[in-house]
RNA sequence: GCCGGCGUAGCUCAGUGGUAGAGCAACGGUUUCGUAAACCGUAGGCCGAGGGUUCGAAUCCCCCCGCCGGCUCCA
């Protein structure tokens, strides 16, 4: 089934089927209205979820009943409808709303599901648009259509309710949000009403508990509080600043990324942040993405009229392939791989902007990978390994990957030779390294097939990171060749794959995966000294002297604060290693080590401290130990 | 981009037409302390920007910018 709902969305707000869908309701073949014992846990939840967002329809056309309803399915934490109404909603209308919803559970209506005929629905919904739609369509299937009614209130419903309004669980109206009619940019825009649900007041608290804690880790948060990055309106929205400790993090990312694909044959190359819109014209970038490109910037001629235009480029590939035509290649040098981390500029709409995980300025972890049509599988296979030991390294299993297919419409370029090769291809690689994934059609790039990593971020948001792409189309018109075995001239494959995607999106993941915890190779600041009194500092100086000598990163709390108070800021400040220094420490020529989990492991002597942390640094260990 | 909400000190927030506030952070001083907050003091603001209404605007109106939540989009 195709899902409409990918993408940077909340796991919680997403449907749990297709409400356009007249075949996916009610699930398991049950009744539409049933008692709670002929359902399971789940089902039963569903059903308390949807018969709610009835209620909720109920309440507000008795509130506007010149409204018209849409939709009102359940979502994973919830429920919620959509309506046109003749003013915004405002938070006072949701308290409102909310209370009379209470009032109309309390009286514990009857759900009575029944069916009629098209003509009978087209009248009964007569002053109702979209229902009218609906009609339209569901009429293709069936001559009869579901409706439900309680209260006086009748809904178009293809069932799925409780028994009466008082088996409804605890709930509470979150937010009011603007949602596009069947999703279409186009169509109109309807104010959507959310509500959380669940079983028992118990699981709606939880529920609000675990949004609260998500916000606590929320990398916009930590950002800020661990002095990793800053946004100001001044120098452009999407911008992000990195501090001095959120460019650590990012050298770190950089360092591993880097050892990892010298270690596999990638060369690096760098082309610099420009490039002509000629090349662009050529790709066929500028066809299909001048929308998230900035607009051109022009030389400037001697008769004062515009020259040549240039744009800040979004993408590497079009100028990987360029470079690849600097000299001759022959089979024999294949794959070959061009690496390269340079800033790229995507005008992403002012909506989107969020955090690190969305900007407009972002550095990919990109390649481009020339190959023959016969090394696809093997190359691929590759990349997936690389992938799998990166993930590992940061210890983030929680992934999904998704195979992106062409679809109908007009970006996909007209090759179905090209296409079902690379499709084939592509498949064979996944399965071959015996990976799930999800096929998507129409999510593919214009010029091929991809492999897109997914992990959601500690909103529920889903993000793509990896992404490994065919494309059979780019070479060829940027007239890529290379001589084969048989000496004729051929054009080359071109995986294009990023692995962390970007660093800026990643780090954006990261900072929310570990907390702002990041195990000790990553971490800002590895170390810190906590001399007790003014006349330990001197060897809370050498320490820090010492282990800095051999590439740790540790300073020294040397104000006048007393220990405990150097120990609170440093463990809020999330530093992996506390070392208190003392008078016994002092003697010793030792330090007293606290784990950043609270943990003491006691005083070590200067040596064992320095070969511990240098072990867990070089390891890159994801937890401290 | 669209719908809604929000924007007051570095951070979290109070202040709804009449002289801008608190806590924490910062800074100065005192204290020299054994595993998550010592004490005293000082400073800190074009109340997001611009325009308007008013005797008077943080507060009301308009417009812009930014942030947040959705929607749509995402090479």
């Amino acid at each position: 089934m195709r899902l409409p709902w990918r993408g940077p969305q909340l796991d919680g707000m997403r449907m749990a089927d297709d409400p356009f869908d007249a075949e996916s309701e009610p699930l398991q073949g049950l009744p539409s209205v049933v008692a709670r014992d002929d359902v399971d846990e789940a089902e039963w939840l569903r059903r308390m979820r949807h018969s709610a967002a009835h209620v909720l329809a109920q309440v507000v056309l008795e509130m506007f009943p010149e409204g018209k309803i849409a939709i009102g399915p359940p979502i994973d934490t919830g429920f919620y409808y959509d309506f046109d109404l003749p003013r915004p909603l405002t938070p006072e209308d949701l308290s409102e709303i909310q209370k009379r919803m209470r009032k109309e559970i309390g009286r514990n209506h009857r759900f009575i599901w029944e069916e009629i005929t098209v003509a009978e629905a087209r009248t009964r919904f007569a002053d109702q648009p979209f229902k009218q739609e609906l009609i339209d369509q569901f009429s293709l299937d069936s001559d009869r259509l579901g409706i439900c009614t309680h209260a006086g209130f009748t809904d178009l419903c293809r069932g799925g309710h409780v028994e009466s309004t008082r088996q409804i669980g605890p709930l509470r109206l979150t937010n009011v949000a603007g949602a596009y009619w069947r999703g279409d940019e186009q169509r109109p825009q309807l104010q959507r009403v959310y509500g959380a649900l669940f079983a028992t007041r118990e699981e709606l608290d939880a529920h609000f508990a675990r949004i609260e804690e998500a916000q606590r880790r929320d990398h916009r948060r930590l950002g800020r509080e661990l002095e990793l990055f800053a946004f100001d309106e001044l120098v452009g929205a999407g911008v992000p600043l990195l501090l001095p400790d959120g460019a650590i993090v990012r050298q770190e990312m950089e360092r591993l990324i880097r050892e990892l694909q010298d270690a596999r044959g990638y060369q690096e190359v760098w082309t610099g942040h420009l490039a002509r819109g000629e090349l662009f014209r050529r790709s066929g970038h500028l066809e299909n993405y001048s929308d998230v490109m900035y607009p051109a910037m022009h030389e400037h001629n001697e008769d004062g009229e515009d020259g040549d235009a240039y744009f800040l480029k979004p993408m590497n590939c079009p100028v990987h392939m360029t470079l690849y035509n600097n000299t001759l290649h022959s089979y024999r040098e294949l794959p070959l791989r061009y690496a390269e981390y340079t800033t790229l500029y995507r005008f992403e709409k002012s909506g989107q902007l969020s955090g690190l995980t969305r900007v407009r300025s972002l550095t990919q972890d990109d390649c481009h990978i020339f190959i023959t049509p016969d090394q696809i599988t093997d190359e691929v296979s590759r990349v997936l390994e690389l992938v799998q030991t990166l993930f590992e390294t940061y210890g983030m299993p929680n992934f999904r990957y998704e195979l992106s297919l062409p679809g109908e419409g007009g970006k996909f370029v007209d090759d179905a030779d090209a296409w079902s090769f690379a499709v084939r291809a592509l498949r064979d690689a996944l399965d071959a390294a015996g990976i799930d994934y999800v096929e998507q059609q129409g999510e593919a790039a214009f010029y091929g097939p991809k492999a897109d990593l997914f992990v959601s971020d500690v909103m529920g948001r889903e993000w793509q990171l990896s992404t490994i792409q065919l494309d059979l189309i780019q070479p060829a018109r940027l007239g890529c060749v290379y001589v084969a075995d048989d000496g004729e001239r051929r054009t080359p494959v071109v995986i294009h794959r990023a692995i962390h995607g970007s660093f800026e999106r990643f780090m954006g993941i990261l900072i929310e995966h570990y907390a702002g915890a990041f195990p000790l190779w990553l971490a800002p600041k590895q170390a810190r000294c906590i001399p007790i009194a003014d006349r330990h500092q001197d060897w809370a100086n050498d320490v820090a002297a010492e282990l800095r000598a051999a590439g740790l990163r540790v300073d020294v709390d040397d104000g006048n604060e007393r220990m405990q108070a150097k120990i609170r800021n440093g463990q809020r400040r999330k530093i992996p290693y506390l070392l208190v220094i003392g008078d016994r420490e002092v003697e010793s020529k030792s330090a007293a080590v606290r784990v950043r989990t609270g943990e003491d492991l006691g005083a070590m002597p200067l040596d064992q401290i320095r070969d511990m942390l240098t072990r867990l640094k070089v390891s890159r260990v994801s937890e401290p130990v």
